[in-house]
DNA sequence: ATTATTAGTAAGTTATATTGACTTATTGTA
DNA sequence: TACAATAAGTCAATATAACTTACTAATAAT
């Protein structure tokens, strides 16, 4: 292994600390919003992912958040009971349920991403697109673990 | 406002989910070891900031991970059990405890970290220098909120 | 026709957090 | 010195979000 001296356990203990705040700050950031609808953060993920992956299934949404179906039910029946999902039927094979927010959903999203969006645009907007596009490379590389 | 093509809605979007994934990856990766002792992600980030911050006290541990008192006191209550940290009076002020990792705890946090760098030093040993610096700060941008 | 897959539901449990109301010890101050 | 403020700790009740186990129903694939 080569000696990356910049690369020490410091370092890394840092990033690690640094993850922590900044998901956890991003993810505050809509906190209020959500309440007034009875929604907490699981509610925000599950609406995050369908948001980025119009038409996703129940089943990608479990691989994608890691939780069970019986966890995932709960956070899907209050989106479908307030109108901020849909569910269509898939054509090829109906069994499976194509969820896509709904036009109160679109809007409510549209309020929550504005809270985020500030925070990561700010972050961002003094930096050159070089360094934007190394940081997603590297956030990337973390979450697929490449060897 | 300058119009920054490269940092459209789709680009901020998709930062929010790396973020998220990056985040639960790395955290997930000591699950195992945490099990074992019964500990949970609540302990693994106190004993995180324990870690890179000995002899901090209650409140800053409150402070940084914005959770209350009585939540925090079951993890510490936990920890303080199992011999993975102390407390130590501190001698200006002794209705204060500071708190370090013992010695079992020291041990305890190498296997732990063992797991979490793997992932972070992968993702970083191939990007230069440069890339590691300019990646610490846009996390630090996004944590502080600059505006 | 049988098996596998996808979605959904129900009951019971656990972990992590909350609020509110206290106690104890110590420090700082009027 | 008496009093208020601070730091730590506890108890009780509650909420949220997750889990496991065990089912049902509809549809698709073999």
């Amino acid at each position: 292994m080569k000696e990356l001296l910049y690369l020490k356990d410091e370092q890394i203990k840092d990033f690690i600390q640094l993850l922590f705040y900044a998901y956890r700050e991003t993810f505050s950031d809509p906190k209020e919003i959500l309440a007034k609808n009875s929604f907490g953060p699981a509610h925000l993920r599950a609406l995050n992912l369908i948001e980025r992956n119009p038409g996703t299934q129940l089943g990608e949404l479990m691989y994608q958040l890691k939780i069970t179906k019986q966890s995932l039910n709960r956070v899907l029946r209050d989106l479908l009971k307030s109108k901020m999902i849909k569910q269509i039927k898939d054509e090829e094979d109906t069994r499976r349920k194509n969820l896509f927010l709904d036009k109160e959903g679109k809007i409510f999203f549209e309020k929550i991403y504005e809270t985020q969006k500030k925070r990561i645009f700010n972050a961002l907007k003094n930096s050159e697109p070089d360094s934007v596009i190394k940081f997603k490379e590297v956030l990337n590389k973390i979450i697929n673990g490449t060897k």
